[in-house]
DNA sequence: CCACTAAAGCAAATATTTTGCGTTAATAGC
DNA sequence: GCTATTAACGCAAAATATTTGCTTTAGTGG
């Protein structure tokens, strides 16, 4: 059921789910979302309905499946000459893309997915990011904290918000974030080791 | 479409809406997810199909109403007499709660809802939890953070997880959330105002 | 180039969602 | 209380979406 691993790369189901990934992201800048149909995607796609059905199983798994790919990043995070610097531009890329409409829309729609691999693979993401940053400071000789902790400081109530209150958030919220992730807590001392 | 507001409370809706709330209930417990269908409900409340359509709109919106609704608490966080054990209670029951099959259900059906004032409801529910911990430790004259902190070192990680990965989650992440929540991070020190 | 089979197409059978319209019952004004 | 008003419900027909059995197409391995 995940499209991660196309049987018969070769060719006519590869070449299909180009075509319905297509069809998808194209609907979805066209329709508001309770328009979006699978007969409907199905038809834009060129292909029969029941195609869909069998390899995707229902809406919300193919949206989850082109929405996760969709978010993945197609750049490493701009390199700004700092960590703070690298984790706040990287924080403000990441809420301008994921509070807007269609942002809300690819975050919800991952995470309502049942495949618990697919919303892991949705973490590991992020996680990359952070450690493309990490390992950036650590050439650069800078004290850097641990990976989990910017999951945990930065990342996490970035995606909380988002997910329960996304006005709720502007750029203080993200500059303290970005602190506090760096400056470490209490519990430990900032970091080297990567 | 919240049913936060009841129009016309005296009588038939408010009889249909309790009925139907009771049925989702039932058969969320005898009927795997992708079984739940919105003309099933409607059957077994004793109500006519599109009463549902009219009133919810659809499946999701309604199962994001019910289960809104489940997670209410029904109970204040239990009162350990320490802050820190409180918090820790807290977040033991709330992992146990919400990291099991119809936890994580509810979590996802609540979250996967387009109402903004459901969601944020939600958020503002775990905040009103934090709030009673906070004023117990006040009023034992105990340090304690601001509630925001809380919630974006505790709250938020544990949401986090509980969505991306859930069984990478055990005890000594709850323990350690906790600690680092309320030693409050070198930004500010811990604060004693409510 | 042939045999095999996973995946797609097609179309009939089901199931669901939507809609128009008549009916019921809660509420407001008297 | 009683009546007028109207929101919400029920019913049933129509429109859509989903599932399924069977056929056809086209990758893949020999």
């Amino acid at each position: 059921m995940n499209q991660m691993t196309t049987p018969r790369p070769g060719g006519r189901s590869a070449r299909i789910q180009r075509a319905v990934h297509h069809a998808v992201r194209e609907l979805e800048r066209e329709l508001p979302r309770e328009a979006l149909t699978l007969p409907r995607i199905a038809e834009r796609a060129g292909v029969t309905p029941s195609t869909l059905y069998r390899r995707w199983g229902n809406l919300a798994e193919l949206l989850a499946d082109v929405n996760l790919e969709s978010m993945r990043p197609d750049k490493p995070p701009a390199d700004t000459g700092t960590l703070t610097g690298d984790l706040q531009a990287w924080s403000e890329q990441y809420y301008e893309e994921l509070a807007s409409r269609p942002g809300q829309r690819m975050l919800r729609d991952v995470l309502a997915s049942d495949d618990a691999d697919r919303r892991r693979c949705c973490s590991d993401l992020n996680r990359a990011q952070m450690q493309t940053i990490l390992q950036r400071a650590h050439e650069r000789g800078e004290a850097a904290p641990a990976v989990e902790t910017l999951m945990e400081r930065l990342v996490a109530p970035l995606i909380y918000y988002l997910l329960y209150d996304a006005e709720a958030v502007d750029r203080s919220h993200l500059e303290r974030w970005v602190e506090e992730a760096v400056s470490r807590g209490p519990a430990g001392r900032p970091e080297t080791r990567r």
